[in-house]
DNA sequence: GTTCTCACG
DNA sequence: ACGTACGTGAGAACT
């Protein structure tokens, strides 16, 4: 039988330090081994259909294989922490997927390797080793290969050692691996052969004398024989380490006669149980590899396990004007209702349960089949006397004012409450939570995408089934979560900030910001001539056509023919990005022209041919701004991203020049003088650095004349930068190194100056030794409102990703609270530019910046009024401070 | 689908 | 000895 063992140890070690990915399953169990080994697995199975199927685990216990070397086993490291919690899971898995595993105290997954090996040799069958251990070569032979395995960066690849190749490649018999791992050694498994041989001689000794008994046999010759690698001393090192060869030969001896008892038939591939794994995988949130595998859950639980008391749910549909009336007071009587819309708000699931929560209401009402004045029920509906639950307020908030309803009456959202549970979960759609947090699998094939679903038959049935069911889920995750927000101190931040929040956030993405479409296009003329210009150019100075927008052609250019120096390695190749073209720049022609061309070609596609395709008919870019994608309580910007529009080059800010205001009105433009330095300031408590922000003197001088002991008016430019470097560094939880890397200096210098910094602000690093010392035992940072992220990389046994967690940490809490304070103020402004009567309307949020499109005699007022809110939004130890400029265009706000 | 690069705060 | 700053989104190349 062709059987196929597997070493467990080795493939989940190789499969947890090569997905580097940080996964796990929302309660925080990493998993990124166990998916790592299945994908191995899976695909080994794929490719060697073997007839037997078996893994062996080493089983640590308190007698060894050899009790001599006991110590030098013990001083083999642990596994991770991280790794050490996957094991049982991955049992579990394979014990689901009916596949045989063994372990046997006192012995190694290789000894039960190589027995089964033996054992099927014997019964005249071939077997297939997978491991990625080198030693396993030892038991290659006529029916055994080893399968070696690697990964790199998640990439698997797998070499088949044949007893033909391994003569090939190290020039004797497989079983002569052990010879030579009892004179070279194996640091891994820490034990030391013959000292100050290394793998050159001892491959040369293999290669002649076979055997280490053989070798010392012939000692004699070794001197004079002529082919021999003689060095000097060789022989005195082989005849003090005599006895350490023989002893590490043993211990490199992988054993055949483990008691195992085994059969090959007992290892026969047998099917998946498949509920079991259904079951199994679902905890692990391995919903892609269900799919993948056609998993089933099978029939209900018999075990009578928790499952939900059965709802009553009775569906009323509302056709009528009367239905409607019967309706509305049960809903304004409700304490809250789930609201479920369908696209272009097609029609309205609206969901109750009674107090008891054994009977439950949903009321049906489509516009299609609705016999009343639809917009009337909507406007009741959405009102403020209905309180609402929803899933993606600010989509609804869009929808209603697209209907013309001012959307109100808001108490919960369920998609903004998962978000601020866990703000890096990724995604936040219903049927992702129900598996994370329900660990439930709702069929996919749900479809209530638009009103014709609802028209034919059997599809009008799965559709009508899905939007109930998710209603449904609405009202259970609101049950859920408020518990946990009160919980975790978030519901103010719920209530206070981002729901109010949704509907500004709509009211800005549908008035759009106005974009002068023919200076767009005059604009990517003048840039294409200059894009011809430079691509000739940089073709001549190559001698040759190539793309220049691709790394790896760039690469061969540059560094193969021009023969520059590469600067810095990428995964793939040699990095060609700015830091190191510039580097490159005083060394070649090209490399200047390269840039320039990389600058306009950027310009061109991103931004003049992208915004292009986005204006709309009204000639004006609405973004969407989304309120559930940032780890640290950012808002961001899609389709287009308008929060990353240039600014910093030149050129670049002649992009601004494209955002303007229509006649007769102009843009104001109000950002937050440093904010996030202000807040280290408050948050740290630090007296000198609240003295400097209170001073009213550029805090980046103050700073510079600090550190470095010099008048303020003596600071040099250079110091300043310095300093200020310093100071953003600060905020990202800096390093010496990358400060030197930003301000070319050497590391030194940049050590130096942040022992300075500290030294004069030593508040700032207490509190930067608390922020991350809280974090780690608290599990999670937040910001001055309570917002939070979860940190559970400050506890890694990985030293770089537990480095990231302490940056983070320093980062979040101050970034989280700058996002907190702006999101409050857009609300004040909001409210204050609608109770005022102005037709001044916010139009972009850019972190720090606020934007607004009034008539030109609006400009004064609106001013005042932005820097007036965003300045009072919170009384800190050091003043809020924000600067208000208007223009035609954006350009002329900076 | 992932990687590299680069635009912003 | 490690590998090096926080948070984003988009376009082009490549696998």
């Amino acid at each position: 039988m062709k059987l196929m063992v597997i070493d467990g140890n080795s493939i989940v070690n190789r499969a947890f330090y090569g997905v580097s990915q940080n996964l796990s399953t929302r309660e925080g169990l990493p998993t990124n081994a166990i998916f790592g080994f299945l994908n191995i697995l899976l695909k080994l199975l794929d490719e060697e259909q073997p007839q037997g199927l078996a893994v062996a685990f080493d089983m640590r216990a308190p007698t060894f294989r050899h009790k001599a070397f006991a110590e030098y086993k013990a001083q083999r490291k642990g596994m991770p922490e991280e790794l050490a919690v996957q094991m049982p899971v991955l049992k579990d898995v394979l014990d689901a997927m009916n596949i045989r595993r063994y372990e046997l105290e006192g012995w190694e997954a290789d000894d039960l390797l190589g027995t089964m090996a033996r054992v099927n040799a014997n019964a005249g069958g071939e077997t297939v080793i997978v491991t990625g251990d080198k030693d396993a070569l030892q038991l290659v032979d006529d029916r055994t290969t080893v399968k070696l395995v690697s990964t790199r960066m998640g990439q698997t690849t797998t070499r088949d050692v044949t007893p033909e190749e391994f003569r090939a490649e190290y020039g004797f018999d497989p079983i002569h691996m052990i010879d030579l791992k009892a004179l070279m050694g194996d640091t891994s498994d820490n034990y030391p052969g013959v000292k100050g041989v290394g793998e050159k001689t001892a491959l040369a000794l293999v290669q002649l004398y076979h055997t280490v008994e053989h070798l010392y046999d012939h000692m004699p010759e070794i001197c004079s024989a002529p082919d021999t690698p003689a060095k000097p001393g060789l022989v005195k090192k082989l005849t003090e380490g005599a006895d350490s060869a023989r002893l590490c030969k043993e211990l490199a001896t992988i054993r055949c006669d483990a008691p195992m008892g085994f059969h090959p038939a007992d290892a026969k591939r047998q099917p998946f149980n498949g509920p079991v794994l259904y079951q199994t995988l679902l905890n692990l949130e391995f919903t892609k590899l269900i799919d993948k595998l056609k998993l089933t859950p099978g029939p209900a639980r018999a075990d009578g396990a928790a499952e939900p008391e059965e709802v009553q749910v009775t569906v009323i549909p509302v056709l009528t004007g009367a239905d409607f009336t019967n309706a509305l007071p049960r809903w304004q009587g409700a304490e809250s209702v789930a609201v479920l819309p369908l696209p272009g708000l097609a029609g309205v699931a609206v969901s109750l349960s009674e107090e008891d929560g054994k009977q439950a209401y949903l009321y049906d009402i489509r516009a299609a089949t609705y016999q009343g004045d639809y917009h009337a029920l909507l406007a009741a509906l959405f009102g403020p006397t209905v309180k609402k639950v929803a899933h993606g307020v600010k989509e609804l908030c869009r929808a209603l004012l697209d209907e013309g309803i001012e959307p109100e009456g808001f108490v919960f959202d369920t998609e903004l409450a998962a978000y601020l549970l866990d703000p890096t979960a990724g995604s936040y759609e219903l049927r992702k939570l129900a598996v994370s947090y329900f660990k439930k699998e709702v069929e996919q094939s749900a479809a209530y995408k638009d009103e014709t679903a609802f028209s034919l038959l059997d599809d009008g049935l799965k559709a009508q089934t899905a939007w109930y069911e998710d209603t449904a889920w609405i009202q259970a995750f609101y049950e859920l979560f408020q518990p946990k927000l009160k919980e975790y101190g978030l519901m103010s931040v719920l209530t206070d900030i981002e729901l109010p929040l949704c509907p500004v956030l709509a009211r800005m993405e549908r008035a759009g910001v106005l974009v002068d479409a023919q200076a767009l296009a005059d604009f990517g003329k003048q840039l294409q001539l200059g894009i011809d210009t430079l691509k000739a150019e940089i073709y001549r100075l190559a001698g040759e056509e190539f793309n220049i927008l691709s790394p790896k052609q760039l690469g061969h250019i540059l560094f193969d023919k021009l023969g520059l120096p590469p600067v810095k390695k990428t995964k793939t190749g040699w990095s060609t990005n700015v830091d190191v073209l510039e580097k490159l720049r005083p060394q070649h022609e090209i490399v200047g022209a390269v840039l320039d061309y990389r600058q306009l070609t950027k310009l061109n596609s991103t931004y003049v041919e992208g915004l292009g395709k986005v204006i709309d008919a009204d000639g004006r870019i609405h973004t969407s701004f989304q309120n559930t994608v940032t780890a640290t309580g950012r808002l961001s910007s899609t389709e287009p991203n308008l929060q990353n529009i240039p600014v910093r080059t030149p050129l670049g800010a002649e992009m601004r020049k494209m955002f303007v205001a229509p006649k007769g009105r102009v843009l104001v433009d109000a950002d937050y003088s440093q904010i996030e330095l202000r807040l280290l300031a408050h948050m740290s408590g630090d007296q000198a650095m609240i003295d400097g922000f209170n001073s009213g003197v550029d805090i980046h001088t103050v700073t510079a004349s600090q550190v470095f002991s010099l008048p303020q008016d003596a600071v040099p430019p250079e110091l300043r930068r310095a300093a200020k470097a310093v100071n953003f560094g600060i905020v990202y939880g800096i390093s010496a190194y990358s400060l030197s890397e930003d301000i070319h200096v050497t590391v030194a210098q940049a050590k130096e100056y942040m022992e300075k910094y500290f030294e004069h602000y030593s508040g700032v690093r207490a509190y930067m030794a608390r922020v991350v010392e809280r974090g780690r035992e608290d599990g999670y940072v937040s910001t001055l409102y309570g917002r939070r992220r979860w940190l559970p990389e400050l506890k890694s046994s990985n030293f770089n990703t537990r480095s990231f967690g302490e940056r983070v940490a320093l980062n979040m809490p101050i970034q989280g609270t700058a996002a907190d304070i702006i999101k409050l103020a857009m609300i004040k402004v909001d409210a204050r530019l609608r109770a005022e009567n102005l037709e001044a309307r916010l139009v972009l949020q850019v972190h720090d910046e606020l934007i607004v499109e009034c008539p030109e005699g609006e400009a004064e007022q609106v001013k005042a009024l932005l820097q007036e809110e965003m300045e009072g939004v919170a009384a800190l130890s050091v003043p809020l401070v924000a600067d208000a400029k208007a223009g035609r265009t954006w350009a002329e706000c900076h």
